[in-house]
DNA sequence: CCCGCGCTTTAGTGTACTCTAATGTCGGAG
DNA sequence: CTCCGACATTAGAGTACACTAAAGCGCGGG
């Protein structure tokens, strides 16, 4: 009945599927053949054990979606990648930047029992270091979080939270972190056209350009609302 | 070249024939098959995977002996195990019975990074909590140390140091921290009779009894040498 | 309406690691 | 000297996970 352990490589992937889950991306095959950096006909076949196992189902649209069995694990999963997050910075004093990839391996050497330690010690953490609510606590994303490509000019707003996509890659995570592009931080909106692609906002006096596909995937909670925040609703993107 | 890391599979091999080799066990891959809970063609396959890759040499009587290159990489593993069950006991808080199967799943999720910061946090610790000396802190195992069935009836000693191969089962881990036998701990041989197979001792006032076999795998100090130690010297015995 | 691009899927391989079943080998006990 | 038992080894098999090469498929634009 396959109850055995998931292995690390399906740990990942329910991972993966659950950061996109929950952050309201369709998952595809393709998509996650890309995330973790495998082939397409890899990512099929391990999706496709999946399927077999009950983790996921496979619509007839191709879309992936956990199982209430695949949900379970794939929330212990995160919870165990998040609170390493947190350890690793706030007990071992990792950089903001380096933990994503550090807690990657870290999370799959903490056993229940180690997870509750940690825990304890952390005095029961919310979110992890990028924002992201850790399973099991009550988290929750706050549903006024907007991306912050859908600000406009002179909008202030608080960084609040940065997708588990962006932290893929380590040499943004750089420039985000020397441009104080993390939770908790003020910001205002210099320039945002779209033609151009580029956002400009300032952090703390530090003027930083990201791009908009970037812009996207950062959520933010606006102070004043100048508008336009509701408007472009629906633009649904598969960027990746 | 084989220059890829170990997996994790490997990494354990190495653990362990690094662990038999420094307690001055023979190695040969029967005896792996049972440490590692697999079956002899199972360890016999891994382990020529191994000489292929030259991390061991196998001797013309089977002996396993590590390559210079295997025996670096054993040194890391230990020390990210040992490390590991210090930071598992000082800083998390995990029962000294627990600490080693934990340790064997938490040590593959440590990097170099996050080892340097546990070292640091722990303040450069030289042993684990079982008594096996921390790779590349200098320290060795007392070379005066002796197996705890030497003594003789009425010896004294001080516990220093239980083989990794008895921390293989939890059952008898928690048998000797209940007996209180953990390095440092004084103790006094009440019986040793070798016909018998027991030998008993007495620590704080418990009185702890042990099959000869598990007592051959703990080492002592001895306060006062009654007398025999160096008499059996020679008596090899692959008891696994 | 057809074409191309992105996605899915099949086919064929290869390595690591595990098993069972069976055979080869060698040394010590009788 | 022979036979048994422990150990080594071969043979045959299966699963997970990775790859390349090559089809198939469906939809949006020309």
């Amino acid at each position: 009945m396959a109850t055995t352990q998931p292995t690390r490589t399906i740990e990942d992937y329910l991972h993966t599927i659950y950061s996109l889950q929950t952050e309201g991306e369709t998952v595809i095959s393709a998509r996650l053949a890309r995330w973790m950096r495998v082939t397409p006909p890899t990512a099929w076949a391990t999706v496709h054990r999946m399927e077999r196992d009950r983790l996921v189902e496979i619509d007839g649209k191709k879309v992936i979606r956990l199982t209430a069995k695949g949900l379970k694990l794939a929330e212990n999963v995160a919870r165990r990648h998040r609170l390493s997050e947190r350890f690793l910075t706030d007990i071992l004093g990792l950089g903001w930047a380096e933990t994503h990839e550090e807690a990657h391996r870290f999370e799959h050497g903490v056993s229940l029992r180690v997870e509750e330690r940690i825990f304890a010690i952390l005095k029961n953490p919310m979110t992890c270091p990028h924002g992201s609510p850790i399973p099991g606590t009550g988290a929750k994303l706050d549903p006024d979080l907007v991306p912050m490509d859908r600000l406009r000019k002179g909008d202030t707003a608080t960084v609040r939270f940065i997708s588990e996509e962006l932290e893929e890659d380590p040499e943004l995570l750089r420039y985000l972190e020397r441009g104080n592009v993390k939770p908790g931080q003020e910001m205002t909106v210099q320039e945002l056209v779209p033609s151009t692609g580029v956002v400009i906002i300032e952090t703390d006096g530090q003027s930083v350009s990201l791009g908009l596909a970037v812009a996207a995937k950062i959520r933010v909670l606006p102070s004043r609302q100048h508008s336009g925040a509701a408007a472009l609703v629906g633009a649904t993107r598969i960027t990746d």
